[in-house]
DNA sequence: GCCTGGCACTCAAAGGTCACGAGTGCCAAA
DNA sequence: TTTGGCACTCGTGACCTTTGAGTGCCAGGC
């Protein structure tokens, strides 16, 4: 086990390297740090931790910097997380408590985190797998065409067109709006396949296909749209990543593209509590070089959906970790509001 | 005026520069495109060609580039507009095919365009302005509680939560529904206003605060929902900018992430035809070592939105201005039959 | 046994010099 | 008006040197 001391050198070396982007020797930690031991001290430290492969050096004469393992160590046991001040506080719920809209509160929140973390910040809708049904709206287009709409308790709403097999009268419309909404509404979305099953059979034969077609076309809904969506923002704040810039920006800004990517990396994020995946912890090539910092946000007490931001491995762990926890509070009690 | 020859000379400057994103010299020139003079006569020319500020010589002793002046002329009366290949045609018929909805349509055509062209993509939303009313629903969520549901022709679904002054009966609202909907259904929304405006006047004295407040939201998401969102991507296809990286690349990225910015720059397109935008005449200081290459698209004659490109003012604009202009007349079909 | 000052060593970064050559402008002749 | 010739410019890249931050190791001290 590492000593004490050590750990405190592997924070400062983090500390250090995060503000000055360049590799720290041990005279200048001794100096930044009161460690109270001599830099001939600190070297003998460095050595270990390198050799146990938490820093290391670009070149020989120069100073360390730390590894993703390093970072790894750093973020379980070395650091907290660091709270946002009051001013900070106010400035996210007011910006927040401006949105009118579920698409302006996840841009609001896109943009806050961006600007925040001064990183990429990325925020999933809040996911339809784990919402209840408001309303189902069946609104005939034409006699046999009728628009499904359906509205979910956190504000989003799907539409989908329903080419029937039969013109629908108004009536029989009515009666199964009235039915369909009398089972599902409140109710979890996962749930809605099973309390549907049946309604068929209570109707007439002559609006059977109907029926089913529409219920049909309503559970697909349920199934693609858990396939979620998001939104990234701060993508300018990628420029301020280092030196070796085209290629390390490159395959970032591809990966940021691929929403199936970023999906899977915030759903890889425990579903409870903060997780940070660092450097090649993330599975996807492209962000090698990155850390991401999610956590899971909701309405209540469960977590609908997540969000996080996307920035170098060399990152303010702490103040990050903070600001998006922070964010994500916010956002779950306005959520909670509306 | 400019002889013929000297015209020449640019375009075949500006495709070689295009091509190479080096300064061209006059000995690269001649050997490269048959001019049928000497090398000696092309500098002449070129020297010319500086004088009326159509090229540039980024340190002496180099070869010329192409100012925005020069491209400009490049543009307008020297090169034409490449039609695609068939089978870039039928990719992108095939790939728009298969949107499921409107979201689904503007992303394909998004990744399409950042494809085709390998520059950053923009596109708008089908406005609301130019489009009309397919149906308003109106749904109680609780006894003063109604939910504004708004349907346009191009599949556009948008919702307000209302909060009416006094409960409202399920009778006076199905009838504020249907009196709503027989006015308003398939007429423009520009023109909703003046259609609704004496309509609390025709309800019992109790219900007429609840029926203005209901028409006073639905006016207000007229007017909100004008200011249109829209889509970007193939941002990756920034960093094959140029050399001088980070310092170009950022104030686009910043400027992309302004939508304010990206809706004004389309807006300034003219309506009809395809309208380039070079250089400083980007009016966003960000977006000025840029060109813009944007066309309406809509599914009937008139436009009801735009999209196109940013990319480095060395493009390759006739390519370009080829891929926007046929993904514009496929979107404009996929939408006509939806 | 751990810490410390001293010292020789390493090596990337910065600066300086130099030769090369692509490209130019100009001129006189065709 | 075009062309070949020629002197000139100047950015680029190769190569070298200097500088200094940082290291590893060792011998002496607490």
């Amino acid at each position: 086990m590492l000593s004490e001391r050590r750990l405190k050198v592997l924070r400062a070396i983090v500390q250090d390297y995060v503000g000055t982007e360049e590799p720290v020797g041990s005279k200048a930690l001794t100096e930044r740090h009161h460690l109270g031991v001599s830099p001939a001290t600190v070297r003998n430290d460095m050595a270990v931790l390198e050799e146990e492969g938490f820093i290391a050096q670009p070149h020989t004469s120069a100073g360390r910097i730390p590894t993703d393992k390093g970072y790894r160590l750093f973020v379980d046991r070395l650091a907290g997380v660091k709270p946002l001040s009051g001013a900070e506080r106010r400035a996210i719920q007011n910006f927040l408590d401006g949105a009118v809209d579920l698409d302006d509160v996840v841009a609001r929140t896109v943009r806050l985190l961006a600007q925040l973390t001064r990183q990429v910040a990325v925020v999933q809708y809040p996911s339809l797998t784990r919402s209840t049904v408001r309303h189902v709206e069946l609104l005939p287009l034409a006699p046999a065409r009728v628009m499904l709409v359906l509205i979910t308790d956190t504000g989003r709403v799907e539409q989908r067109m329903v080419d029937c097999p039969a013109p629908v009268g108004e009536v029989a419309l009515a009666d199964l709006r009235a039915r369909l909404n009398s089972r599902v509404v409140g109710r979890r979305f996962t749930d809605v396949p099973q309390l549907v099953q049946d309604l068929p059979d209570s109707f007439e034969q002559d609006d059977r296909g109907t029926v089913s077609t529409v219920l049909a076309v309503l559970l697909e809904t349920l199934v693609e749209e858990t396939e979620e969506r998001l939104m990234i923002g701060g993508t300018a704040n990628l420029t301020r990543f280092g030196h070796d810039f085209p290629l390390t920006i490159r395959p970032v800004l591809e990966a940021l593209e691929e929403q199936v990517v970023l999906l899977k990396l915030l759903g890889e994020a425990t579903d409870s509590g903060m997780t940070v995946r660092i450097g090649h912890e993330n599975a996807h090539e492209g962000l090698n070089s990155t850390s991401v910092v999610a956590v899971g946000y909701g309405s209540g007490d469960e977590a609908v959906a997540k969000l996080g931001v996307v920035g170098p491995t060399r990152m303010d762990y702490p103040g990050t970790m903070g600001a998006v926890r922070a964010v994500a509070r916010y956002v779950g009690q306005i959520l909670a509001e509306s």
